[in-house]
DNA sequence: TTTATATAGTTGTTTAAACAACTATATGCC
DNA sequence: GGCATATAGTTGTTTAAACAACTATATAAA
């Protein structure tokens, strides 16, 4: 049995999530800290969208790794903070088209600065290899569970 | 500035940890599956009190990463399903001592068996070399962080 | 000793996650 | 066309996280 040995120690910090915990308050920590009044997991839709704009609620689904009801309220919040706003397809009756509003654009490079700063911060002292297996492992077991 | 091309690239999804979500959401599958019914949060707090009856709601505080309101409605929650109590401390009358009930030490063997199943379905097809240095970067993430 | 400060825990409020049940529309098959 | 089934999204409910404000007790300093 491979693993064995890390699967029965520091087996808990693994599936808790300790360091994405810890790396979320702390990003949540420097959006505040530089005025930007949103939640991460508002910011982690926004992220997809300003790769795309104009995603499906669905797509916005399998881009973040949420349910749909997380991401109707989500977006049901955006859109009263007028970040985003739903539009009807036109090809698909029963789908949403979501999209960035002039104000969400504009938060695109003060926040993607923060994300960064927030990686900085974490991974100091971190080498680049250990980055590269550590990104690999974490690919890997989310390709193994998904 | 070390690390940037990591940084810049797959940021998000080590900063929403879609890896720790997978492994929660499977752990919790994994539970219901086998009949036992209760949260991961409440199993983590099981799982610290395993390791040392009788802790205070600070010191599973600290062990579990959580603020003092989270623990305080887990242990509520955890006192409804007869699985803890909290007892006065003799020693300290602001704090509470946390007990595990004797149904609570019966899920023990079961559950850790599940959790080390998760892992092993999540950790399938990596190296133990892999999952130290995985473990070495998500510890120092955590101790830069927290 | 009394006063200030720190610590342990609770409560209220908002946001989000998980899961089930639901509506509406689309697609595939006869 | 009509029916079964799949897909997109919404709503209700419970549990938890984050943060602020609060109570009670302990500790330290004057």
């Amino acid at each position: 049995m491979p693993n064995n040995q890390f699967k029965k120690s520091e087996l808990y910090s693994f599936i808790t999530g300790k360091a994405s915990t810890a790396i979320a308050r702390r990003l949540q920590k420097n959006f505040k800290q530089a005025g930007v009044d949103i939640t991460i997991e508002q910011w982690s839709v926004l992220y997809h969208l300003w790769k795309q704009d104009g995603q499906s609620q669905q797509q916005l689904c399998d881009a973040t790794f949420r349910d749909k009801p997380s991401i109707t309220r989500l977006v049901d919040n955006l859109e009263k903070l007028k970040l985003v706003k739903r539009v009807a397809s036109k090809e698909d009756r029963r789908s949403n088209l979501i999209f960035l509003t002039a104000e969400a654009q504009q938060l695109q490079n003060q926040t993607m600065d923060l994300a960064n700063q927030t990686l900085n911060e974490a991974l100091e002292g971190v080498t680049n290899g250990q980055v590269e297996i550590a990104k690999e492992v974490l690919h890997l077991v989310y390709e193994n569970l998904k």
